[in-house]
DNA sequence: GTGAAAGCGCTAACAC
DNA sequence: GTGTTAGCGCTTTCAC
């Protein structure tokens, strides 16, 4: 039961020295002679004994905790993208606290106050938004904040994103260029500014080729209500032969339901593109045409942009947007000549 | 840039009340009169004033923080139990700190060492093993270990996993019965405890009824490597009937390669059966027999045991064994007469 | 370069 | 019930 852990008051006791010495061998900046280091080190070697995180954020006010925020990991792009997150931050030295935010994110208020209560360094805000009140008080608190894979209007705020509008607009390029005549959309959660942009994108091109949209729906980024919706969308006398849906996840699901239940033949009768390029979208049973979101990249500037405002190097909120590729398979028809990569 | 946070003495000066005052009102076991506390309250409102866990960690000796080792987030049956943790923790006050290891878990040592720094109140280490050496160390420093679908022989770490043996003999059962002639067998990482036990159970009741396995490989629980071990398997003259494999992120790795890559049609040539019951098996395209882990009651015992081992009402390694049942549905021959969840 | 001393924000004994 | 005091384990002046 002994809880009670070694001190660096422990190791200088037991080597001969104060325990700041200790301190000094064991802090980044330290100015120990070799002797000393060396001396203090192979006590600390014997006891076991490590620095107390906890204590030393108390002093420094670096707890070396990033804290995520992400409301649900269903959806393989969230999980693939933690635990890019995860290894980045551990190489330098940091890691992820995670708080599970309710898919209504009503209560992300009381989420954020926990979050505080921990004293992170800094905060990842995945599939959730947050209120510019909330951000203040995130900045008053000194706390840098970066939404990934989101972004509200309000420019206080670090996000970094795909570049969701060109993203959009490109998958209304692929499908006019497709010769398809009934398009429609499959929309998430309509708060998302990924889903706004993604949507704003893909309507604006259709627009601009005097192309009206056959149907809409919405799916709001979950399994069932995307079944819900296809079945919708499905179930009408017309249907549309080509569906943008706004995440893979959501394709996926759509996919699933006017195969088997529709029994609709892919891309032969419907073309279907989804949005993010899960692993999940090459297996050969989806062969899912989709825009790619470069989720290393992305995290590699989530990471970068959190570390940089942490240590203060730049604090000015940051909004980046990564381009990524149509990659096309074969849940769609292919434009007459096209090559894959073309967008 | 003002990282000073308002502190309780702050709230004390303002209420024209004691340090230890504005503490008490905080406190679960606080002690003070309806008038100081109200009184407390409005001005910690008022000043936005919040207790800090890490300087109150450092008294209590309770940081509120549960480590989470966890190698890959890319099997399904991870995410979601990792969801499902966190939520249960955070209701309960906890917050979990993610520490990916790498797939070889060589450097768990330092991982470990990490998670000591950070004076984590317990850990739960999923899809990875520890030494006993390390376990040693970990009861030394009074943090309770609970393993989560693993589990290692000695018996001083608490486990938490389905029946697995009992799982692997359903599933021997299962096929003998549809009358299978050429049973195989995908393994997992043969490390793992978890593939151990699902291939003794399934391997001694095979023994059992004088029936010979057919074929084996090994997937190592990667899609990729599974991929590969399929098309050893499926690439011989003489090809299995039957595959038990080791987890159902496998079992989909096998079904796509020998749908698309072998146009072998499950389960008229060959029955697939899995072990999980990811959300993925219940889609259409897979439709995939496999054994359920209960993940539900495996991550509340998991929170069970782990909360009373911080709380000291029960020290005593705990070994839980959930039962699941088989989840019969369209990748496996059944055998005449059988209903689902018959086993 | 090293030790002594102060103090990060908080809880827990201890008096009153 | 409340204030005073000590001290959790550490970093950081400040002398020397």
């Amino acid at each position: 039961m002994s809880r009670e852990s070694i001190t660096s008051q422990h190791v200088a006791d037991k080597a001969g020295v104060s325990q700041s010495a200790v301190s000094r061998v064991f802090s980044e900046h330290a100015s120990a002679s070799p002797a000393m280091t060396k001396k203090v080190l192979k006590v600390a070697e014997e006891l076991g004994y490590r620095p107390n995180v906890l204590a030393r954020s108390l002093i420094t006010g670096e707890s070396k905790i990033i804290g995520l925020v992400v409301a649900y990991l269903e959806n393989q792009f969230y999980p693939d993208a933690l635990e890019k997150l995860s290894i980045a931050l551990q190489e330098r030295g940091y890691h992820v606290l995670v708080f599970m935010a309710k898919r209504t994110n009503e209560n992300i208020d009381q989420l954020l106050q926990e979050l505080l209560d921990y004293q992170v360094d800094g905060i990842v805000l995945a599939s959730a938004a947050m209120s510019s009140d909330l951000a203040d008080r995130c900045n008053r608190a000194g706390v840098p904040v970066v939404q990934f894979n989101r972004r509200q209007d309000e420019r206080t705020l670090s996000a970094i994103t795909s570049d969701n509008v060109r993203g959009g607009q490109k998958i209304a390029q692929f499908l006019i260029a497709g010769d398809h005549k009934r398009i429609a959309h499959i929309a998430g959660w309509e708060g998302a500014s990924t889903q706004r942009d993604r949507e704003h994108g893909f309507m604006n091109e259709l627009n601009r080729n005097g192309v009206k949209l056959f149907d809409r729906e919405i799916g709001n980024y979950h399994f069932e209500s995307t079944q819900a919706a296809a079945r919708a969308m499905f179930g009408k006398k017309k249907i549309p032969d080509a569906v943008f849906v706004g995440n893979d996840h959501m394709a996926l699901a759509v996919l699933e339901t006017i195969r088997f239940e529709f029994k609709l033949s892919v891309p032969d009768e419907v073309s279907i593109v989804g949005y993010d390029d899960v692993e999940l979208a090459r297996w050969p049973s989806f062969s899912l045409t989709t825009i790619r979101q470069p989720s290393n990249r992305m995290v590699a500037e989530t990471v970068k942009t959190l570390i940089d405002s942490i240590e203060r190097k730049n604090t000015t909120p940051q909004r980046i947007e990564i381009e990524g590729p149509l990659v096309i398979r074969d849940s769609a028809r292919i434009p007459q000549g096209w090559k894959n990569e073309e967008l």
